[in-house]
DNA sequence: CCTGAATGATACCACATTAGTATCATTTGT
DNA sequence: ACAAATGATACTAATGTGGTATCATTCAGG
């Protein structure tokens, strides 16, 4: 449900957004470590969350990424989207056929509708939540 | 979320169900053209069926497939395992280190609440309540 | 202005799972 | 005996996930 590429990513959004009042800037390289996350995939992660701008990405020596915004926006439920594309259940879950009409199929409307309740019972979840969960313990 | 075993199947055993008034024994060659599934593919999955007997297979000329059980009793649920294994969210679903405690953390929380949800609806879906939707229309 | 530390982009490899094929053995009606 | 069917199982192909490698670009600091 839950691939490595979104768990990478959690994982090293709670770091940034843990230490961020000390510092904003975080290099590939000292997040890697930390997480003990391979680094070259780290960081390619990263860079892909900086192309959709989760993330703010600085070049050259001194350089790293920061939280693109407050954890309080960063939804568990986009990094999902990001990483293992979009909830797709649009056109038939089975193929044609079986299926009397697309609109009427009484399984067709129990996927949608679970996916609903999936996605709405996700979309609370923020890094920030998470985090505080960790502080709690 | 349905695989193509899955898939096949349902559409087999609708088949079957619809059509088990005229006739009860099915050999692999027909439906697999009547549904457009490869035939050696569907011979598979059926001797899987036939071995967790929710088919009974007849050897021999004129032999083929019928339905074990009523189609009220064949549950879309049952498919699934059969074909995609236990649903299994056991262990967590981040890698520890991202997570205070296991017993504690949110998203584990949620994740595992959504799938009993989504158990939870799929349970009442047969293959008699599918062929129903597919009379009426 | 040169160098080194950092990201940008992208191609590639390894492995697991899913999808599908092929083959030979066994059963059974005619 | 023969043909039509399944039983069992090994094999191949396609896809998705996890991870590596490489070269280009940017930029701070001496
Ligand atoms: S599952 Fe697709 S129309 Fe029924
Ligand atoms: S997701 Fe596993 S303990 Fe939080």
């Amino acid at each position: 449900m839950i691939t490595k590429h979104t768990d990478y990513a959690i994982r090293a959004l709670c770091e940034m957004a843990r230490n961020k009042q000390s510092r904003e800037l975080f290099p590939v390289a000292e997040l890697a470590e930390k997480l003990k996350i391979p680094r070259p995939f780290l960081r390619k992660l990263l860079q892909i969350l900086n192309n959709k701008g989760v993330l703010k990405s600085y070049k050259g020596q001194g350089g790293g990424f920061k939280l693109g915004r407050p954890p309080q926006r960063i939804f568990v439920v986009d990094l999902i989207r990001i990483f293992q594309g979009p909830f797709k259940i649009d056109k038939c879950v089975l193929s044609k056929d079986v299926c009397p009409d697309v609109r009427t199929c009484l399984l067709r409307k129990k996927v949608v509708a679970i996916e609903k309740h999936m996605i709405s019972e996700l979309k609370s979840i923020t890094i920030a939540s998470l985090l505080s969960m960790k502080d709690k313990s």
